[in-house]
DNA sequence: GCCAACGTTGGC
DNA sequence: GCCAACGTTGGC
């Protein structure tokens, strides 16, 4: 069982689309990143991630769990871009913020800290587990 | 809207 | 294969 932290800007793919999706989920298209692709090829079904709004909101705001394993990038015909799909599991009681993540000592080896452009980032257990507690979630 | 960080591209 | 130029991301 693995974490990671999906981010997107919410005006284009926010919490409530992927809410919107149910059970279903939706294709994580759109990642032209290498190392964000290579997260996502690592990825089991039934790993956890964090939803994360860049830009408007820079808050963690809730949990998707991986429901089908890396496949070709639908919106693309270059091979080299796969993705994954996720679906919304529940929010954050209390959404974590980017700042509160940065004013947090024992957060600041997260990805979202020190590798900040990254768009799909693993998230250790142990800061999944404090991310959890910050939010107001059983991890 | 600005700008720093950083990934990608392309010429050599 | 190196590296400068360029484009994009994303916090502020």
């Amino acid at each position: 069982m693995a974490y990671w932290l999906f981010k997107s800007e919410p005006d284009v793919w926010g919490w409530d689309h992927q809410v919107a999706k149910g059970d279903a989920g939706e294709e994580w298209h759109g990642v032209r990143n290498y190392l964000a692709r290579n997260n996502m090829r690592a990825m089991k079904i039934g790993d956890l991630g964090f939803f994360y709004h860049s830009n408007i909101g820079k808050e963690i705001v809730g949990i998707v769990e991986i429901c089908a394993e890396s496949h070709p990038d639908s919106t693309t015909d270059d091979p080299r871009w796969d993705c994954v799909d996720i679906r919304a599991v529940r929010p954050l009681m209390r959404p974590v913020t980017l700042a509160e993540v940065k004013a947090d000592p024992r957060l600041q080896e997260m990805a979202l800290v020190k590798s900040m452009r990254l768009s799909v980032q693993p998230v250790t257990a142990e800061e999944w587990r404090i991310v959890c507690g910050l939010g107001g979630v059983d991890p």
